[in-house]
This record gives C-alpha cells, sequence and structure tokens, in this order.
DNA sequence: ATGACTCCCAGTGGGAGA
C-alpha cells in the first residue's frame, strides 16, 4: 500500500501537476493540504475520470484539505470532532484497513501572532483526537503539512530559524507529543540523504541552493511500523516551472 | 532589510504562507 501527503498550494493551479503525478506513482491514498477551494469548486470530475475517488473539505482563499483514494474510503471525517474551528484543515478516512488522517496544521506565523497562539490550541486538540483514534484504529497514518521542523536537522540554518516559527521548543514539543501517542516518523526510519527537506521557500532561489526545512511528515503506528518498506520525499515536482512550494512525501506499508 | 515569491481576492494593493 502506497500512501502520500502533498501540500499543493492551490489545488486549481497545481491540478494538472496533481493528476500527472497520480499517474506516474498510482498511490492508494493521496492527502492534499492548501486546495483554496469551496466545496462547489472541488474537481472531481477530473479526479474521478483519472481513477480517484474523492473527499474533499474547503473554503474560499485559504486551508482546505482532501484525501484522493483508489478504492473509496469509508468513516470520514472533517476537522477535528469536538473542536470549534472555521478553518477546514483535517480530513480523515479509513482506506484499504488503515486510518488516514491528512492534516494541514496551522503556520502560526510568528511567535508573538494570534496565530501561534491558535497554532498552539490545535494542536492540543489535535493530540487528544488522534490519541482516541488510535485507540480505535491500531493501524493509523496521521500524515501532513505539520508546519514543525522537529530536530535542527530538519532546517538548512538552525541557528538562524532557533526560536523561530516552526521550529520553537513548544511546536516541537507537540510533535513529540504526538510521538508519544505511540506514533513513529516514517522518514526515519530509514537512511536519509542529509540535507533532505520538504518545503523550499518560492523567494531567493532556496530551491537551486537546497536551503529549505522538512515540514511535511508521515506518522505510523506500532502496528504498521514494522510494515513500512521506504519513505521519500520526492524532490521532483519542486522542480516544475510553476511548483508547489511543497513536495510530496510518500510512504510504502506492507 | 520592513525584502525576495506565489496565490488569492480584490481592484491599480494587501494578507498569508513558512
Amino acid at each position: 500500500m502506497k500512501l502520500a501527503t502533498w501540500n499543493v498550494n492551490s489545488l486549481s493551479v497545481r491540478l494538472p501537476q496533481v493528476l500527472d503525478w497520480l499517474a506516474a506513482h498510482q498511490p492508494d491514498a493521496l492527502c492534499l493540504q492548501e486546495t483554496k477551494l469551496t466545496d462547489d469548486k472541488f474537481p472531481h470530475a477530473e479526479l474521478t475520470a483519472a481513477g480517484y475517488e474523492s473527499q474533499w473539505f474547503g473554503q474560499k482563499t485559504y486551508n482546505g484539505v482532501a484525501l484522493l483514494t483508489r478504492t473509496p474510503a469509508t468513516e470520514v471525517t472533517k476537522n477535528i470532532p469536538g473542536l470549534d474551528d472555521p478553518q477546514a484543515r483535517v480530513i480523515a478516512g479509513t482506506v484499504q484497513g488503515v486510518r488516514v488522517i491528512g492534516a494541514y496544521i496551522p503556520n502560526g506565523q510568528s511567535t508573538d501572532s494570534d496565530k501561534f497562539v491558535y497554532k498552539l490550541r490545535w494542536l492540543d486538540a489535535l493530540r487528544a483526537w488522534v490519541a482516541q483514534q488510535v485507540a480505535l484504529y491500531p493501524r493509523l497514518v496521521l500524515v501532513g503539512d505539520y508546519n514543525i521542523a522537529p530536530e535542527d536537522r530538519d532546517v538548512h540554518d538552525p541557528v538562524a530559524w532557533a526560536g523561530q516559527v516552526l521550529c520553537t521548543p513548544e511546536e516541537r514539543a507537540h510533535f513529540k507529543g504526538l510521538i508519544d501517542l505511540g506514533l513513529h516518523d516514517a522518514f526515519r526510519l530509514f537512511e536519509q540523504p542529509p540535507k533532505s527537506w520538504s518545503w523550499w521557500d518560492y523567494r531567493n532561489l532556496a530551491f537551486r541552493k537546497n536551503q529549505g526545512l522538512r515540514i511535511d511528515h508521515i506518522l505510523v503506528t506500532d502496528a504498521l511500523k514494522a510494515g513500512v518498506k521506504s519513505c521519500v520525499i520526492d524532490k521532483l515536482p519542486r522542480k516544475n516551472e510553476r511548483p508547489s512550494d511543497h513536495a510530496p512525501v510518500i510512504v510504502e506499508l506492507d
């Protein structure tokens, strides 16, 4: 089983690339973030023609998530149950016996921002809900744009980024809080190239200089860990003429 | 460097992303 996550930064703009990518990789499930589409504009017909079922949850201008699957997803959940959140950031479904939770964790903007407070509260709610979900579904993956670089080795310039949003001790403690639920960072189950990032700023030739952060992650439960065959970041789409600033992350499970 | 780039909604600029 192959699962992937990709922050596409506008599905309207990136749909041709998503269709190409699906054809090339044929994942069983692909979680998208930052679709930036209201639900009436979601391109389900094009995805159906490409062989994918879609579940989607969007809003105007910002955020928006989707779950694309080759077989229908069941038990679909949108956003974190019990959290009053006007922003469309979570979609979950059960796919071939695996609970797939796709999340677009808030960015936080800066540590002195109200958005940072929202991010930390949102992560509290996510952890509480995921704890329940792990108990219900031992075979679970939590994937998406976490907007957290878990360690200094996930940051191109840890000195410059020290204490900055995405790299603060508070955010890293939240990441560890998720790990402590019995989850494992699939990417770190394998030897990886140094300076592996999943996001590069559009500005300042960051991709060409490989100045980025690893902030898109795939966490898997204990029950799935032994069956993880690979986990890679696919940099190829970032080389497109008009790319998302994020690259897809792919995991292969038994 | 209070930047850089890209996207969106708007509307001849500004917010947000990370």
